[in-house]
DNA sequence: GACTTGCGTTCCGTCATGGAACGGATGGAC
DNA sequence: GTCCATCCGTTCCATGACGGAACGCAAGTC
């Protein structure tokens, strides 16, 4: 289970953002995890909608389902086969992608508008994702945040010593 | 100035998330942002203390400056010495990154806790990102959320006929 | 004149990617 | 029983991205 990291391995860096960046930092995996929100669970479906080489898909979702992302689903036994499905880790991935959706919708989008709108069910309205602060629920902005090291922070493996 | 793209190109997908991910669904792109919000604007700095390539980390920069997420700015003139900073876009790609940093304080930090603490100057507290409706301010879940066609989209270029 | 700083470029070996073909287990049609 | 389709992979191979190391080059500094 040949696990294909040569290039530079950020899992083990005292930051947080490296290590996410490590497992969704990639092409393909922030792709299969949006398409699995979106519903796909098979093997097939993934390899078609996505267009992805089905020998890359293979080791993927494997990838995916060591990280804990996805899981193994077996849904018939004659033959054996198996879906694959969001764990909670994966599902609340979620947030993460509705937050490049709305990124890419006001960065990216033609002049048509989105190609894609989001309808909360909860309160029954379209919707944008809004990232804000957990205390003063305010929405973000980088000027006003400050990074220090925290309790599980390691000087020893970040090439750089700054965060 | 090779462009670097010979793998699948999802920048023209009608869907918001596969444009982004084409920006942002890369290692040394996801960094390269990170390190720039926190303060990091020269060729050297990025190199040390992100371990990455010169040659790449040419690249990718040229890459981020032609997206509109970064751009040179000379900061002298003899011999000429540019810094890169990011863009009014580029600054927006924060929130994305908090919240993948909430993401993996909660699935990937060890018994030590977060390696880095976040600190949100206009209310004075220690915070992480939470990302919410914009309507109802309630947190994102995708049980709750349904994804269809906007303005913008288009079924000619993604592989997938289902969005 | 030698050394340092800042910012790249060039060269090259190695590994990931992606296309295509193959495989193998089962179920259905005839 | 035989042929064909479905589903889920694996194997093979050419291409090209990655990453390390060395080189280039302009200007300042001792």
């Amino acid at each position: 289970m040949p696990v294909d990291v040569k290039r530079v391995d950020t899992s083990d860096w005292p930051c947080t953002i490296a290590r996410s960046a490590a497992v969704l930092g990639d092409h393909w995996n922030l792709l299969l995890v949006r398409q699995a929100c979106l519903g796909t669970r098979r093997f097939d479906d993934f390899q078609r909608e996505l267009g992805i080489g089905r020998n890359i898909l293979t080791r993927r979702l494997n990838q995916l389902v060591d990280e804990g992302i996805m899981q193994r689903v077996e849904y018939q036994s004659h033959p054996p086969r198996s879906e694959y499905r969001l764990t909670q880790q994966g599902r609340e991935v979620y947030p993460i992608l509705a937050a490049m959706a709305a990124w890419g919708d006001r960065w990216l989008s033609g002049p048509d508008g989105t190609p894609l709108v989001l309808h909360h069910t909860a309160c029954d309205h379209d919707m944008h994702a809004v990232v804000v602060c957990s205390v003063c629920d305010e929405p973000i902005d980088v000027q006003e945040i400050k990074a220090q090291p925290g309790p599980g922070y390691r000087a020893d493996h970040e090439p750089s010593a700054t965060v």
